[in-house]
DNA sequence: TGAACCTGTCATCCT
DNA sequence: GGAGGATGACAGGTT
């Protein structure tokens, strides 16, 4: 059973998508019982989704990053748990165990009209797989105690007697192949560990027929009562068992009926599902154990209305037909939604009709004609909706990338990097595109006050050219701060060069020797003259360096940091050497000293400010204040240094603002990715669920129609589905009831 | 030449 | 209250 019970799970889990998609809410509470496969579908993703945020955000804190409220994970975080928490209710329906095993008992006697069944038109594997319906999960308790027991028979009435069920059986004398197929089929797949089945092959139709009202008693368990029934309708004729047919339809005393017997009928509105949505109000009004499948399909008082019927512990079918004409009218009040039971006859025009009558429903028309693959009516209006937003969708999608151009959409497939790895190509080598590294390139001639290159400022005699820690050329293992000097740093000019080879290739400013390169720092003349001079000795030994490691941290390219001018220029490319050429035309400008300096750079020079703008920028504030103290600073050049030191480091949050936003995009674009996926992947669910709706619906009613086809009242007139429901009751008993009988013992309960 | 983009800077708010 | 982070807005440069 364990396999018929996963099986049946699914059909839940598979309703219970649906519902959701309706907007219903339900509950299944199978959790533990979900496949790995529907874990994925429905619970995995999202929880794996918050999970690995979780992580992230974890891993994030735990690596000393620091996590702003406007975060990328934090958003990712919230949004997972909307998704969480919407996949959750997905799990949440209850269906009645009587309604599910109604359909298991259709689903077997898929019997056209007429004559015996045929087998279903779906293939094999669907139709076993529909079949290995085992009743919900109402109480985990209980099931799991059928579980243990390994007990078929759960599928009937199992939230109340604990006595072995077992499967209905019909083997009808009259020798018809087909329904011996589906009852044995029915036997092999709901009872497998109980194959002998007793065979009952005499029925008397004719004895305890009770059709005044009174409810007619089955002494022997439900469904294989039932099935016994069926078993002595078919040949009732031939071999009429007055005992089973006593047991059948007796009729016990409606005093003696259980409280709580539930009509089930195989209502249309399986297929209906916009009307049932308005009938809320008259299952409400109606008895609390008044069940549909319709029921299955309403809204936000379905789970009520079954955590009550849950409660059940007996329930009962009222059958009738479409064709019989009964309406619902005078049904209605036996909690039956008779309203909505305009059961078609299982043929083509009346399924065409059903199909029309869903597509005209508002709300939840699902059966749309040119969708379905096997020929039933499956296709969906409300797929149609769901289409339409997906191509709304695709269409933005389409809008975005078109918006976003393909530089951008090639920007974002390569910048699909993870935190760690942001943080690595951040803090390491650049890996940009040649024209990124450009624009880093440009950036050395801004107005910022942030050029720190230590060949460009007051200590640039000490400190090599090309090994600011964070320019082009700086290794991600070891962002070297750029006093470091060049016997110290381990990334100099000639490591520079390799890069610039890379680059330029044969450029003929590669030439340029490091010989060369010193003459021009020479020339550029540090204001501070010799930093030896200036920086305190402490400034140069790693115990400084080390308090530079925050800047590990820094989430971004430091690309103000540039490199030495003459190094800067051998990496430009050659519109940047025009563009630097046209600077030079501007007064002032000395292509050789402070042709790319920037303007606080320039001012840190001509106010002859003894240190660098990097360091000025990258202290820590007490280290700061110490350097200050540390010399005898003009109030104009202390204004400077603090601007230079503000403006240094609104630029690094400027840069690490916006490089936020880009990650904050490519996530929400990664998210809109996934969610447009899963939502796919719902929408195929639910085409399947629907499909499986219908086919089981349709076995249902050729069920309903083929019992009541072979019950008989005392004076051998056939029953009346209309005018009579099947009630399974406790102690496995089996009633045919009138509908007339339903209504008053609900009376005689309501006054109770 | 104008649009788009990038980057630095300022102002402001907040911690 | 200062320091600094975050961010919108603006301006200038570049393509």
């Amino acid at each position: 059973m364990l396999y018929v019970k996963k099986d049946f799970t699914e059909g839940l889990i598979q309703i219970a998508i649906l519902l959701s998609l309706c907007g219903l809410r339900v509950d299944l509470g199978m959790e533990p019982y979900l496949p790995h496969s529907w874990h994925d579908m429905i619970l995995g993703p999202t929880s794996a989704l918050t999970q690995n945020q979780f992580h992230n955000l974890r891993n994030r804190l735990e690596e000393g990053h620091s996590l702003h409220p406007k975060s990328v994970d934090l958003e990712q975080f919230f949004t997972s748990r909307r998704l969480l928490g919407w996949a959750r209710s997905l799990d949440r329906l209850q269906v009645p165990p009587v309604e599910l095993e109604t359909w298991v008992v259709q689903q077997e006697l898929e019997l056209p009209p007429g004559g015996f069944p045929a087998r279903p038109s779906l293939p094999e594997t669907e139709d076993i797989e529909a079949d290995r319906i085992v009743p919900p999960v109402e109480n985990q308790a209980e099931d799991e105690e059928l579980s243990d027991d390994g007990r078929s028979g759960a599928l009937l009435c199992q939230t109340s007697h604990t006595e072995p069920l077992q499967p209905p059986v019909l083997v009808p004398e009259n020798p018809c192949s087909d329904l011996e197929l589906q009852w044995q089929d029915l036997l092999d797949i709901l009872q497998p560990e109980n194959p002998n089945v007793e065979m009952m092959t005499s029925f008397n139709p004719t004895l305890d027929i009770g059709t005044s009202g009174a409810f007619q008693d089955v002494e022997s368990d439900p469904l294989p009562q039932l099935s016994k029934s069926l078993d002595c309708v078919v040949p009732q004729a031939h071999q009429p068992d007055p005992h089973l047919q006593h047991g059948l339809l007796d009729t016990p005393n409606p005093s003696e009926l259980p409280p709580d017997l539930l009509p089930l009928t195989p209502s249309t509105e399986l297929d209906d599902h916009s009307p049932t949505l308005n009938r809320r109000a008259t299952l409400r009004n109606s008895a609390p154990y008044s069940l549909n499948y319709t029921d299955l399909l309403a809204d936000n008082d379905l789970e009520d209305f079954v955590m009550g019927a849950n409660n059940f512990t007996s329930f009962s079918m009222n059958l009738f037909t479409q064709e019989d004409g009964m309406e619902s009218e005078n049904l209605s009040d036996f909690g039956v939604n008779f309203q909505s039971c305009d059961l078609p006859a299982p043929n083509i025009q009346q399924k065409n009709n059903l199909t029309q009558d869903l597509l005209a429903s508002p709300s939840c028309a699902f059966l749309l004609p040119e969708e379905d693959e096997d020929g039933l009516p499956s296709p969906l209006t409300d797929l149609l909706e769901d289409l339409n937003i997906l191509e709304g969708m695709r269409l933005l999608d389409i809008a975005l990338e078109e918006g976003l151009g393909p530089d951008m959409a090639a920007r974002l497939g390569e910048e699909a990097y993870t935190d760690g790895e942001t943080f690595q190509q951040e803090t390491g080598r650049d890996q940009r595109p040649p024209s990124q590294k450009k624009d880093g390139q440009d950036e050395m001639d801004s107005d910022s006050g942030l050029s720190v290159d230590f060949s460009h400022s007051p200590a640039s005699s000490y400190v090599s050219e090309g090994s600011t820690p964070y320019s082009s050329t700086s290794t991600p293992s070891t962002p070297s701060p750029s006093w470091v000097s060049a016997v110290e740093s381990p990334f100099s000019e000639d490591e520079d060069r390799e890069d610039e080879d890379d680059i330029l290739g044969s450029d003929m400013e590669l030439e340029v020797t490091v010989k060369q390169e010193k003459l021009e720092e020479e020339e550029m003349g540090a204001v501070g003259g010799d930093v030896k001079q200036v920086f305190p000795a402490n400034y140069m030994d790693h115990k400084l360096l080390h308090s530079f490691n925050w800047l590990e941290h820094i989430g971004h390219d430091h690309t103000y940091n540039q490199p030495l001018l003459s190094t800067s220029r051998r990496k430009m490319a050659p519109k940047q050497r025009r563009s630097l050429r046209h600077h030079k035309a501007k007064p002032y400008h000395n292509i050789s000293d402070t042709e790319n300096w920037n303007r606080d750079e320039r001012r840190a020079q001509a106010l002859k400010i003894p240190f660098s703008n990097e360091l000025i920028i990258h202290l820590p504030v007490e280290d700061f204040n110490d350097l200050l103290s540390s010399y005898q600073l003009t109030d104009e050049q202390l204004t400077l240094v603090r601007d230079i030191r503000r403006r240094g480091k609104n630029k690094i949050a400027a840069q690490n603002c916006r490089k936020r936003k880009h990650d904050v995009l490519l996530s929400l674009e990664s998210e809109v990715s996934d969610l447009r996926h899963h939502f796919s992947q719902l929408l195929r669910e639910k085409r399947e669920t629907l499909r499986h709706i219908q086919e089981m619906k349709q076995r249902l009613r050729a069920l309903h129609k083929e019992i009541f086809s072979h019950l008989k009242d005392e004076d051998g007139r056939q029953l009346n589905a209309t005018e009579h429901v099947l009630q399974f009751g406790p102690n496995d008993r089996v009633t045919v009831a009138s509908v007339a009988a339903d209504k008053n013992s609900k009376k005689q309960k309501d006054k109770k």
